[in-house]
RNA sequence: GCCCCCAUCGUCCAGGGGCCUAGGACGCCACCCUUUCAAGGUGGAAACGGGGGUUCGAGUCCCCCUGGGGGCACCA
């Protein structure tokens, strides 16, 4: 793989070897030796209490989590059957404690709290002979395919991890983030990944978004196992062309008991609202139609009075999952209101389409933003309702603005198309996507690929939200930049190039011209848009006659005149070159600005906008070179009749 | 209003109670290199939000506060 190569090459340029010491790969050596040791650490110490093990390391030794059942209050442990796994939290660990002081016993045990429990914990610390170094998970990683070497726990199924966006315009960074998260966890672990498209909002539909959502996951190199394009067993992967499912799980749930319809207007649900928000209560369905008989509803039904589907959620009693990355969450039901499965126009709310599609598909886990916390215990009890087993959830972050809000246009950045065009690597944005909300240790920031796929666990994601940190994308794409291949490198200038300049340059473009460019671009540019501005004048027959001011530039302000005839020698000089090569340049110009009492620098700024138009350009010796003689001199005669005039 | 989530340099990450005198990166500043601009090199400034606990010892565990974000649709 390319990027692989890239990041390799990155690290290798970067001064390192297999463990390289480059600037951005090695942490360099602390001094310890001044470290004065306190009597009071001296006496403190050694005794270290035994610690509850994080996801890390048991999932780097195969061994389930602590605590896997233990805060469920009324209902069956959410997550059972999927938990052992890999994608197991650690922190749950943590977040069990806080638990613990709400819920009595089993929690206690499970946060660690309790004498067993810590001899639990040194039993599994004693299994392991390597001691600290054997978990650390950067040396006890599983093998990368299940298949293959079976290190992973056994009984864990393949995982399949699913990308479901709704097709109401283009992917957003952040949203791809999470699709990138789950389809690097579904490649580590051989799992599969598949995209369904979620359009069960009519209203909201846009023509043509579904396609540019596949064009997006391609374009940063997402392949999916099953979709809507490549179909696979659970086929259809179009939310609207699969209607009949919901419709009958709606029904099941009615006829259970556990749902029923409801024939509230719009009207007078935001009258209930609006009331409620007035007297300060709580704010919600309040049930009224519960009370409905079943004929009466059924009949209404039959008749054609519209209505929608309602879920009924227990009143008391709480409801508990557990997220891969922050632990247990435990929500009151009593603040969660009787919603809406089943539309009346027919269509399946989310609640509904999701919890059914992901049983039916077998995915493992359910990724999302975070702003679906609050509404999984929603679906929890739908799918305890519905007689199936919880996925495992993964909750994302969200990626912030600059200014700490919602990334909006606002802030520049936005879909993933955008970065496209604006000259982003996919390899760049893929990294730098990758290790905003993850980190293989305190210092590595280029990894390829491949290297994530080995290392990546999406419950080792952190849980804080994060700004999207555009300036550090952007240096990332320049020591990206500054490594493919130069052959490959040379694809990508031309492409650009040819689209940027056209209409100004003739195409197609002199190859030779192009890959000769590569090397003195590529250090000078952090996204490929920027390389147009840069080096047009290469390209271009006729460049904008520089105005005298530009022309002078600081070294000759003032002396008009002495510029103008500098101008002149140096055409001569130039014209009497017998090779047209970059050192023969440099050497005629540097002879001739010794010769006048110039400063070269002086000199050289001169011929640089003279030649070029602009006074920031590649090194100006080569730049002259590419630009040819002829050209280079009806330039600069140009720029000296200018002087002249 | 009710509920949920989050909290280490400006920003992104390290940090599994003593190896923390809190590490790396981007950005910033200085210097070096230098024909401009870059790239590169060296060095520097820069953080545990506050208060209580637990402990011999807390950035790390618990609680409260504060701050930020999110949810409470026939949107996802």
């Amino acid at each position: 793989m390319e990027g692989a190569r890239d990041a390799e090459a990155l690290r290798r340029r970067r001064g390192g070897g297999a463990r390289p010491p480059g600037r951005h790969h090695r942490r360099p050596h602390r001094n310890r030796s001044r470290r004065p040791v306190s009597p009071r650490r001296r006496r403190a110490g050694r005794l270290g209490r035994l610690r509850v093990p994080r996801a890390r390391t048991l999932r780097a030794r195969g061994l389930p989590p602590l605590g896997a059942d233990s805060n469920r209050a009324d209902a069956p442990d959410p997550g059972a059957s999927l938990r052992g796994g890999p994608s197991d939290p650690g922190r749950s660990a943590l977040r069990l404690a806080v638990a613990a002081d709400r819920a009595p016993g089993a929690a206690r045990v499970a946060a660690g709290l309790h004498p067993t429990v810590d001899r639990r914990v040194a039993r599994v610390r004693g299994a392991a002979p390597g001691g600290h170094a054997a978990a650390h998970r950067r040396h006890a990683a599983p093998p990368r395919r299940l298949g293959r070497g079976g290190g992973m726990s056994a009984r864990q199924a393949a995982p399949r991890l699913r990308y479901a966006p709704s097709p109401t315009g283009d992917p957003h960074v952040g949203n791809i983030r999470t699709a990138l998260w789950s389809w690097l966890h579904a490649r580590r672990y051989g799992g599969a990944f598949i995209v369904r498209i979620e359009d069960t909002d009519q209203a909201r539909a846009v023509a043509g978004a579904d396609e540019r959502i596949l064009a997006s996951l391609r374009w940063l190199g997402l392949d999916w196992d099953e979709g809507p394009d490549a179909g696979g067993p659970h086929a259809p992967y179009v939310q609207s062309q699969r209607l009949p499912l919901y419709r009958e799980a709606a029904e099941r749930l009615i006829a259970a008991g556990r749902a029923y319809r409801c024939f509230d207007t719009p009207e007078q649900l935001a009258a209930m609202r609006s009331e409620q928000r007035a007297q300060g209560r709580p704010v919600g369905y309040d049930g009224r139609c519960r009370a409905l008989s079943r004929e009466s509803s059924d009949a209404r039904a039959s008749s054609g009075e519209p209505c929608v589907v309602r879920f009924r959620m227990p009143d008391d009693g709480s409801t508990a999952f557990r997220d891969a990355i922050r632990g247990d969450i435990r929500v009151e039901n009593a603040t969660l209101d009787d919603f809406v499965i089943l539309k009346s126009d027919g269509f399946p709310t989310y609640h509904l389409a999701h919890v059914v599609d992901d049983h039916e598909m077998a995915i493992t886990h359910v990724t999302r933003g975070d702003e679906w916390i609050p509404s999984t215990p929603r679906h929890v009890r739908l799918i305890e309702a519905l007689g199936w087993t919880p996925p495992s959830y993964v909750h994302t972050p969200v990626i912030l603005g600059p200014d700490g809000g919602k990334l909006s246009k606002r802030h520049g950045a936005r879909s993933v198309l955008e970065y496209a065009d604006e000259g982003f690597l996919p390899d760049a944005l893929f990294n730098f996507l990758a290790i905003t909300g993850w980190s293989l240790d305190d210092h590595t920031e280029l990894i390829s690929r491949d290297e994530l796929i080995e290392n990546f666990d999406i419950a080792d994601l952190v849980p804080n939200p994060a700004v999207f940190d555009t300036t550090k994308l952007e240096w990332m794409n320049g020591a990206y930049l500054r490594t493919v291949d130069p052959a490959r490198l040379a694809d990508l200038f031309e492409e650009r190039l040819a689209q940027d300049l056209s209409g100004r340059a003739a195409l197609p473009l002199e190859r030779p011209l192009v890959e000769a460019t590569v090397p003195l671009a590529r250090e000078r540019i952090k996204r490929l848009s920027e390389l147009a501005p840069l080096v047009d004048f290469l390209f271009t027959g006729e460049i904008v006659a520089p105005e005298p001011g530009t022309l002078l530039g600081k070294p000759y302000r003032g002396r008009r005149p002495e510029a103008e005839r500098a101008l002149g020698a140096c055409c001569s000089a130039l014209a009497a070159l017998e090779s047209w090569t970059s050192e023969a340049i440099e050497g005629a110009l540097r002879a001739l600005a010794a010769e006048l009492d110039e400063r070269a620098g002086s000199l050289f700024m001169l011929c640089r906008v003279a030649a070029t138009g602009r006074p920031i350009t590649p090194p100006l010796f080569e730049t002259l070179e590419l630009i040819g003689r002829e050209r280079t001199l009806a330039r600069l005669r140009s720029a000296q009749e200018t002087l002249g005039a």
